[in-house]
RNA sequence: GCCCAAAUAGCUCAGUCGGUAGAGCAGGGGACUGAAAAUCCCCGUGUCGGUGGUUCGAUUCCGCCUUUGGGCA
């Protein structure tokens, strides 16, 4: 018998928390994060994790598990999530993933199969530098020796796309799966994804806004204890919202004005990927926030959704 | 009240020696298989302030009007 399994996706600051919350709680749920910022600790303010108060008891799974300097990756998530799916519904309760990151709601949802690739960051690095030295254009013919049809589906300046290509067919004579083609649904879970959206001109005011409540509430010091800790700006963790930008703030490279109208902008932007990548997404069941004047309301129209759901199939 | 300048894309502005126009930013769309809050690709029609005139033809030249700057009273 397939597990059941609740996603709630939507873009960051749409309302994804506190909905997922309530859903829970009507459903005797846990959560599991699907967010890539999120599974660091120390980066609290800047990746609006929910707070203990916020999550009224209900428990949250992949929040902290690492160190901004520890590496992750797609395949971790997938690992982790399956195994506190599996846990979750062991205990007869509710497995809720919900988050924004499309990848790792793909990792779960679609069969694709981490097993037997593995990652060489020293000949990414080699291969970066190659890039660097002689331009984009050489290293995608690298690939296109490799794989000719493989790498015209890549763009020539999607440098870090080409390069991995080009690892995985090294490390594993494979090449890279295809999303578009050989795409398959996993057949593990009975699942459902409500997509939770706004009208775009709320969303940005909400991101403006919330942009500025980050800097109130601290963002600037997290961001300063973090580099007394030792952790440095190249960090992949670094390279999140909110992060990048005040370190250049740091550095003077800009105005703390100019600093908060790019954090905006990006935030803005990265919205709208992700609107791009939901959109996508097969039988994803829309609610656009926007029309909702009661949370109660929505979260029964939610409610009665999943349950209708479960119950036909 | 008088004089000068400006008025063109959501914003800042360029330009058309008269043949209905284009940059940057903002914005929109898309891609995505062990970095994904990453990385990458594509997209510019707007009563050229209004109204008369000159002209085959005006956003461009001329007059008047409106608005906004600046100067003189």
């Amino acid at each position: 018998m397939k597990k059941k399994l609740v996603i709630i996706v939507g873009p960051t600051a749409v309302g994804k928390t506190s909905t997922a919350i309530e859903v829970a709680q009507k459903l005797n749920g846990e959560i599991i994060s699907a967010d890539s910022m999120q599974i660091y600790k120390h980066m609290n303010i800047g990746t609006a994790k929910p707070t203990t108060d916020e999550m009224q008891g209900i428990p949250h799974h992949l929040l902290d598990i690492i160190k901004p300097d520890e590496d992750f990756s797609v395949a971790e998530f997938q690992r982790k999530a399956k195994e506190i799916i599996t846990q979750i519904t062991t205990n007869n309760k509710m497995p809720i993933i919900a988050g924004g990151t499309g990848l790792y709601i793909n990792s779960i949802i679609y069969n694709m199969d981490f097993t037997s690739t593995v990652s060489n960051w020293e000949l990414r690095k080699q291969l970066q530098e190659e890039a660097d030295k002689y331009g984009n254009e050489y290293i995608h013919n690298k690939l296109k020796d490799i794989d000719l049809e493989l790498a015209n589906k890549i763009h020539k300046n999607n440098v870090k796309r080409v390069i991995r290509a080009i690892e995985i067919f090294q490390e594993s004579g494979e090449k890279i799966g295809d999303f578009k083609n050989d795409i398959q649904l996993n057949n593990e879970y009975d699942f459902i994804i409500i997509g939770l959206t706004r009208d775009r001109e709320e969303l940005y005011e909400r991101i403006n806004k919330r942009v500025d409540i980050m800097i109130e509430s601290g963002l600037i010091n997290e961001v300063e204890k973090l580099i007394e800790m030792g952790y440095y700006e190249n960090l992949i963790a670094f390279k999140g919202l909110g992060y990048k930008e005040i370190i250049k703030y740091l550095k003077r490279e800009y105005s703390l004005e100019d600093a908060k109208e790019i954090l905006k902008r990006d935030t803005r932007r990265y919205a709208k990927r992700q609107l791009t990548w939901f959109r996508g997404l097969k039988d994803i069941k829309w609610f656009n926030l926007s029309q909702y004047t009661s949370q109660e309301k929505l979260i029964n129209n939610i409610i009665e959704d999943i349950e209708g759901h479960f119950n036909i199939l």
